[in-house]
DNA sequence: CAAAAACATAAACAAATGTTATCGTTTGGC
DNA sequence: GCCAAACGATAACATTTGTTTATGTTTTTG
């Protein structure tokens, strides 16, 4: 527990007891490469946070096919987040790229920090701008960049995906077929 | 000062004196037509809350074009709020569509109200998840629906958009280009 | 009210991107 | 270590979307 205590720390001011009450209820999970930490039509009650490996972010399209919205890497909170704010059930699947090791944190609690930790709501707002702001910058590239451009620059958002990653998800998560991106990439040569 | 105060109090509890110090540094302006509330290359130290009218945000591409990425309607909360977080320059203009009054809240408010107000934070995180949620829903709507349909289910985000808005940027805010959305519309017919 | 600007549509053509199918290679699970 | 599945490249073709230009209408603004 010591990543996600760091991690908690960087953002908010936190007693010792703050923090251990807080993670008692949290427990440490292994998953297996291609299972699923969460799963869409489902009402998420935990967020992921992300010890060691690699989770993507996936939505079934109507055509049954399966487009990867996000990566999440070590460190990082992960979960259907809007639907867990909405307590509906979920568009979102996550699933393990690579063995992965999480902290699995329950609602309640969340709801305990926000409730009782000093410093809960402000933990809160950190992590919600946080992600407002990568989304943002997701939008923009969306609007104003070229699939091509947004491929160049994927390693500044996800350090190292292309050696963890298969292309075809980082294609869909450019928006564009596997084809398309092979094809993008020879223009360069 | 009616419509703000009513929209913080349906987002958290707070007490009438909190609330009158807190829009004290707050002031109602008027803008007209085409005129800028923020600009690129600025750093924003406001957040605006509109009364009556419509915001659109926009981004320069290179080409030197101007996509519209956002539509802002009465009683919400509109900056270029990343930059506003991160305290760097805007990427974003504001600019009224129609002649627009809203509550110009400066930083110092903002950072006022996290300290002073028993659920600042809680208030910060409310809108910041109010955002995300949009944002989320923006970025899924771009990955799983064509054009069309998010052109079809636009006036369920923007009520009445048709009516306050040219074409053009509703098809800028949709991706795609004018020509394109006109012949998408008559594809319809 | 009148001139100018903004706007929506249309058509013709160009460029970008998707689809399907094939093939050889790599990889992961047993 | 073997075998099936996953993967990436490629080609041919289809579809979507962008670009340019023109035209008639509506809207804004002085």
């Amino acid at each position: 527990m010591e990543q996600i205590k760091q991690a908690i720390r960087q953002m908010i001011s936190v007693t010792d007891a703050e923090l251990e009450y807080f993670l008692e209820s949290c427990r440490t999970e292994l998953f297996s490469r291609k299972s699923y930490l969460a799963e869409a039509n489902k009402v998420p009650d935990e967020i992921f946070f992300i010890n060691k490996g690699i989770i993507r972010t996936t939505i079934d399209n109507k055509s049954g096919k399966e487009n990867t919205l996000h990566f999440a890497l070590e460190n990082q909170f992960i979960a259907d987040y809007s639907h867990f704010i909405l307590g509906q059930p979920a568009l979102y699947n996550l699933i393990a790229i690579e063995e992965t090791e999480a902290v699995v944190i329950p609602r309640k609690s969340i709801e305990w920090g926000y409730q009782n930790m000093t410093e809960g709501d402000k933990l809160g707002r950190t992590i919600a701008e946080f992600y407002f702001i990568y989304q943002d910058n997701r939008i923009k590239n969306l609007y104003a960049r070229s699939p091509k451009e947004r491929y160049d620059e994927i390693e500044q958002v996800f350090p190292n995906i292309h050696n963890r990653v298969p292309q075809h998800m980082i294609a869909s998560y450019l928006g564009i077929t596997p084809v398309h991106l092979s094809r993008l990439k020879k223009e360069d040569r």
